[in-house]
DNA sequence: GACATGACATAAC
DNA sequence: CGTTATGCCATGT
């Protein structure tokens, strides 16, 4: 009961990230309605389908890449963010401007 | 079933 | 900005 379905949830919650958005992996569990596994989307992601989920979108609450730096993810990760337009800063981005409000849309910036 | 781990979060120094 | 401490919970040993 837990598994799988907890994992569609999430992924589901992943794939709705805007593009040039970014989300904490505490969000995406609430989003999901899994206020208390943060932790699990970490699994959910390295889990999922790389190629076909916007994983580089996730990071923790405080705006940083959480995979250890040198890292080929964390390499990969902020590259593919800075693609999208995301400014990334020793691994790590600002959430007040790129951070996603799920909803609620924010008419300053960007 | 106890014990250790970890792509986390929050609070307090 | 850094470190320490606690809470949480699915997974793997």
């Amino acid at each position: 009961m837990t598994t799988n379905a907890s994992y569609m949830a999430i992924w589901k919650v992943v794939r709705t990230i805007p593009r040039g958005r970014v989300a904490s992996y505490g969000q995406v569990a609430r989003l999901a309605g899994l206020p208390k596994n943060a932790r699990l989307v970490g699994v959910a992601l390295g889990a999922g389908d790389r190629l076909k989920l916007p994983w580089h979108r996730v990071m923790n609450a405080q705006g940083r890449i959480a995979l250890p730096p040198n890292s080929r993810g964390y390499r990969e990760q902020s590259r593919l963010l800075r693609e999208e337009g995301v400014i990334v800063t020793k691994g790590k981005v600002d959430l007040k401007r790129f951070g996603w409000k799920a909803g609620g849309e924010s008419p300053l910036l960007d």
